[in-house]
DNA sequence: TTGAAAGCGCTACCAA
DNA sequence: TTGGTAGCGCTTTCAA
């Protein structure tokens, strides 16, 4: 292969300074329009292709962002979110030039090293903050680390920018809308309650019922698993008062919950109405169909990247909320049952 | 911050050249064992962590590999085999020292383009080669880009080293045992055509067929996603020499088929046994839980990336057979119902 | 074995 | 507005 064409044989050929190519091509000032379109031509001519390495390091930036998910690496196979929130990402990453550079880390220790790393090699500009927990130790350690950050879903406020897709109305249409059919006691799955967003879901239905002045039903902590799911509907169908409603922390939940409630001789919707979070595919695999809040990962990933980009552009950002979770009723929630 | 330590602060530190501390630090021959001690101990001192971007530039090396998925960003949501494989994958990268950039390509021109800029960006060292289709473009680009690959369940032979998942052993179970239990039509949903996976199944379960001297069952087309496997329901289930026995070319078509059947009033397995491809978690979320062949997605991201890094860094390789697919017989599959 | 110096390809500063 | 040049941090060649 010929050797790579480089800024000086753009510039040797336009018949200009290595930094006047250099100032014309990106666009800096200081270089006339004369001078900008002779190097233009040159370069396409020659159909350079600026080095990213060279640029990297006389610039001493990395055209690239990470994200690290503190995860089994496995959980990704059956956690539906991080598709489309990975496409999202690399979707507009990409239209900006800059480039995914994916980590995992197992448990909590692992994943701070990824972090460390990633900010000792220089490998990333940036990167983005997900699955926040209480506390979060990623805040203090990125902080340290000068490394520029976008959170997702962050309590507010917070210390980095973040883009957020709302919860609550949506919650609050869901219980008002259970409250309607006639249930008295809606219960809630939770998800691991260090995690901030299984906080927010939890303080929003609690909310809910209370500001429609409800008893607060009964609460199971969950995992955000199937298996979870199974084991709240033991926990909670197994008692004199079992709650007529059911708002699972998300819908994987919600799945196992019907799964174990239908082993158990607990029809849906019938005797328990269930509803779950995310609006993930499969919840529309299942009879009855799935209620849940539909939430866009997708456009969350998207909104994240672009704050990314301008943030490690130096843009100072503030947060941005995407369009809220939307309440989709399907087959699984109905009337409430009359008699216990 | 304080600057950034050099090697220049290194080789300071040890009194020595900069070229020797480099030596010393790379295990490179020509260097005293006292030196490089020496030389050690400075970099210890001081903390030293190589400039990734230096390195990059001078050695021509990007210490990253890329993954394009030629897919719309939102498969990734519904397809689970990507989470292991993304998993197994970045567990091997990182321990050795590289990244892995993700990218997406919507459509096959996009896909080959994000190709054509990771080989113009030079951002990465090779990339992984999966979701192979017959007479696959990307050969031939990343041939002509240099670009060094290993490709995922590639046909054999193929013109770049290949790990491989062997599915003939449990195919050729899966129709044995189907035969034992009396099935004397076997169905077969394929994926799309243009997939090299989809027709390695479909080869495999024909030829599993005709070496036990049965007849070939009837094939459609489906696309490997759940709503495919409703309309191959539909078409199967309709005729009236419709298949005892039904096997599907991933689980995700299998569950659609699953679904699709119930509310045709078709018993599985009573009337029909479904089973599917892949051994996603999923297919143990329904009732009848579904049989299927169990891959180890994780495994093969982990090898693929172990002969990656292998290649890229100039070691010859050849192909990688991991171990082979397992069959797990759950309830979506029985004895054949004897009337029609 | 050691060290000096020339790149790698670009940015950015400063003089002209 | 233009051009020369000194880095950025490392590898590698070639003398010493």
């Amino acid at each position: 292969m010929a050797d790579r064409v480089t800024i000086v044989d753009v510039a040797a050929r336009a018949g200009v300074a290595i930094s006047s190519a250099s100032s014309a091509l990106n666009n800096r000032p200081g270089v006339s329009e004369a001078t900008r379109l002779r190097v233009r031509a040159a370069a396409d001519d020659l159909r350079y292709v600026p080095s990213l390495r060279g640029k990297s390091l006389s610039s001493k930036r990395a055209f690239a962002v990470g994200l690290v998910l503190n995860r089994d690496p496995d959980v990704l196979e059956s956690d539906p979110f991080f598709g489309g929130f990975l496409g999202g990402i690399v979707s507009v990453l990409d239209s900006h030039g800059y480039a995914l550079v994916l980590q995992m880390g197992e448990g909590p220790e692992a994943t701070l090293d990824r972090y460390r790393r990633l900010a000792a090699d220089r490998r990333v500009d940036g990167v983005f903050l997900s699955e926040l927990v209480v506390d979060d130790p990623r805040i203090a350690l990125l902080d340290a680390l000068h490394l520029p950050a976008v959170a997702i879903n962050a309590d507010t406020p917070f210390p980095f920018p973040a883009v957020r897709q709302d919860h609550r109305p949506a919650v609050f249409e869901l219980v008002d809308y259970l409250l309607g059919e006639g249930h008295q006691t809606i219960a809630h799955v939770t998800g691991p309650r260090q995690y901030i967003h299984a906080r927010q879901r939890e303080d929003a239905w609690r909310d809910a019922l209370t500001s429609a002045d409800v008893v607060v039903g009964p609460t199971v902590e969950g995992d955000f698993t199937f298996e979870g799911g199974r084991r709240a509907a033991r926990e909670l169908l197994g008692r004199v008062d079992s709650p007529t409603a059911v708002f699972c922390g998300n819908d994987l939940t919600a799945i196992g919950f019907m799964s174990e409630a239908r082993e158990m001789g607990v029809r849906i919707p019938e005797d328990v109405s269930v509803s779950g979070y995310d609006g993930i595919e499969m919840g529309s695999y299942f009879q009855p169909m799935l209620t849940t809040l539909r939430t866009s990962p997708h456009h969350i990933g998207a909104e994240s990247a672009r704050m990314l980009v301008d943030v490690v552009r130096g843009a100072a950002m503030e947060d941005s909320t995407i369009e809220p979770a939307e309440l989709i009723i399907r087959g699984s929630t109905s009337r409430a049952r009359t008699s216990l």
